[in-house]
DNA sequence: CTACTCACGAGCCAAGCGGC
DNA sequence: GCCGCTTGGCTCGTGAGTAG
């Protein structure tokens, strides 16, 4: 069996978002074949079981109704398989969902960089597209209300220094609501149109949104290589 | 040009499990 | 037991690449 090109940035794709669910990888291996449709489930899980025959992904079965787990092994790389009983579990599969359909809109997507600093926060994602960058929070239940403002403020001055486009929050219902209302709070006026919170998921980290609601709102891209960012802005892992 | 192999995607079906 | 959901086995068709 030979592994393609697409084989190894999926492979890699997996590394930077450390687990997906089957619906990730759909959307991951429409936006690798350069589709904005995710493949069908049929042929995601041929791609998992061949490329677990040659031992670069393995993956588990954590309960009937949701599905395989998919992550990239030891082998492929050298970093020791995720702990799949986390709590933050459910929280990292929602990002590599998220991530995943960025992938299908055209978007490069990078892991952020350490954090420098106590006031500094590191964000779920980067999503990059031409001198498009937004900064990417999934949030599925609402964080203590105290933390919002130090986050905001460093949003802020991301927005304002960075390059950065957008700051999206991809929330419940519930966390949502909280992620705007602090928003209004505390985020400048003239900043404020550029964090954008919908609601997209369910309790459960189910993808049940819009998507039009997500990149309606998007920017149009300006395709300039000289213009995109590079690490160690975001970090050192990259898929594109 | 033809025949062959291979990867890939689609559709169908059976089987297993949890929830009701 | 039935329903809804998932996985995986099977077959078929297509397109790219290659040997003759």
């Amino acid at each position: 069996m030979q592994i393609t090109r697409r084989d190894e940035q999926l492979v890699e794709w997996l590394n930077v978002v450390r687990m997906a669910d089957m619906r990730s990888i759909r959307w991951a291996m429409a936006g690798l074949n350069g589709v904005t449709e995710p493949v069908s489930l049929r042929v995601a899980q041929k791609w998992v079981s061949r490329l677990v025959e040659v031992g670069l992904v393995d993956r588990e079965r954590l309960t009937y109704q949701e599905g395989q787990i998919v992550w990239a092994t030891h082998t492929a790389t050298g970093r020791v398989a995720p702990n799949l009983y986390r709590q933050t579990t459910r929280h990292e599969l929602a990002v590599a969902h998220v991530s995943a359909r960025y992938l299908a809109r055209g978007y490069e997507w990078f892991r952020d960089r350490r954090p420098q600093s106590l006031q500094d926060h590191q964000v779920d994602g980067v999503a990059v597209k031409g001198n498009l960058v937004e900064l990417i929070e999934v949030e599925l239940t609402p964080k203590a209300l105290k933390r919002y403002q130090q986050i905001y403020n460093h949003h802020g001055q991301r927005l304002a220094t960075e390059g950065v486009s957008r700051v999206v929050y991809l929330c419940t219902r519930d966390a949502a609501k909280t992620v705007a209302r602090e928003a209004d709070k505390f985020i400048f006026r003239d900043q404020r149109h550029r964090l954008v919170a919908l609601p997209m998921f369910d309790e459960k980290g189910r993808w049940v949104g819009n998507d039009t609601d997500l990149w309606e709102g998007a920017p149009e891209p300006v395709e300039s290589a000289a213009e995109i960012p590079t690490p160690p802005l975001w970090g050192s892992e990259v898929v594109s």
